[in-house]
DNA sequence: ATGTAATTGTAACAAATGTTACAATTTGCC
DNA sequence: GGCAAATTGTAACATTTGTTACAATTACAT
């Protein structure tokens, strides 16, 4: 098996394709292939293995009530489907797992897993950290969320680049990523920069962001 | 030490008091005390070691850019304190942690930690198994809070207990909880609810809830 | 430089939700 | 049973956001 795509895999960060060989020589695993567009995993199958995708991209899909599909995420190489799942309480996919191009699946058995875990300390630490910075994006995710208001959205987003003191910045993404990242719609993104600038509270040339009034922008994320 | 709180820990699900004790006494590891109001841990410390709450209550407070305190969440004994964050991309404590009664914190160094996990592993397992479900906790609440309406939040909340077929149930938290949970004000529960009773989908005599059509209940879930 | 596509600004109107207040009902307790 | 507290139902009105449409501007490729 090549493995020289797994060199940049997090799971084997800090191994070479030389021990990462050696390392899975040591314990059972498969590889699978799946032709662009068919189907990888299923929404409620049990997920008992770990499975890396080595090349290609997947999408994750999920079909609601009504039977309408949704697009949930896309995992290109070199990412795991579903970590959360091998060890979690709930134990099955919770969506359909498409492949967008051609895709390589390396497969482990969770059992097989745990060994590699509990032999190679560093893979142990690269899981660990995979799973828990997963995590707290998620969390970072759920605060944008839970600010109720879009310009307390804003403002959050803001004074996380600043720190809370005047400046001046170039904003690395478009209203339209604003707004998907906060569930809002475009135009309300455009809206609320206006107001905060017609209060005083910012200047917004384009992407060109200055913040007038540290104490008026903070007081935004309060509720 | 008294290991007797320690069983009901999750990370020592599986072991006996007698075990876990042995198992302690293999590593370095210390127990802090804290008087009821103190200062566990400050928001930007370094997490460099699991913190285990052995007794008493802890809570989170976010002091957000306007000074404000904001209560996140409160981890009672048996819980961890940011476990996401031992291993985590970053490693600093995200909120300030505050003792609300007299509480009892074991302490493990990180690389004591992991020496546990690669020796014993129940614990491994264990620990997977907290930060993994936290992570799918985090997933499905977020999924919550991306439907955009309340009708819709409601609706997958009654379609997860039911799975889309008519039938009864009672709710066991209140329209409030929902609210805090949805993120959403309890007056707006109330209304979204008699709405749905009103355009024939469900009927709801306080707390008891039936389905009457489905099929529509599905289609609020859409967008 | 020039034309096309992407992005941003703006407006009018509709829809959803928040806020506040209070009445009706239920629950738990004695 | 009867009381207090909690929960639920409801209404009027304010506010926020969505929707749609289009103009203005910027970015990008040729």
């Amino acid at each position: 098996m090549d493995c020289s795509l797994l060199v940049s895999a997090p799971l084997f960060s800090g191994y070479g394709e030389k021990e990462i060989e050696k390392i899975l020589s040591g314990i059972n695993h498969r590889l699978r292939r799946f032709r662009s567009g068919s189907l990888i995993a299923m929404n409620g199958e049990k997920v008992n293995s770990l499975r890396l995708v080595i090349s290609g991209i997947t999408k994750g899909e999920m079909v609601d009530f009504s039977g309408r599909i949704i697009k949930i995420e896309e995992i290109p190489a070199p990412g795991a489907l579903a970590a959360a799942f091998i060890f979690g309480k709930k134990n099955n996919f919770p969506v359909n797992v498409i492949a967008m191009t051609d895709v390589e699946i390396l497969i482990i058995e969770k059992e097989e897993f745990l060994k590699l875990l509990i032999r190679h300390e560093r893979i142990l630490v690269n899981f660990l950290e995979m799973i828990s910075t997963r995590s707290q994006f998620l969390s970072e995710k759920i605060k944008f969320l839970s600010f109720k208001t879009i310009k307390g959205k804003l403002a959050q987003y803001f004074l996380q680049r600043t720190g809370n003191k005047s400046s001046s910045f170039v904003l690395d993404v478009t209203q339209n990523d604003l707004a998907d990242y906060f569930g809002v719609a475009r135009p309300s993104i455009a809206r609320a920069l206006g107001e905060m600038e017609k209060d005083g509270i910012i200047t917004a040339r384009g992407r060109y962001i200055t913040i007038k009034d540290g104490e008026k922008l903070s007081m935004l994320t309060a509720e």
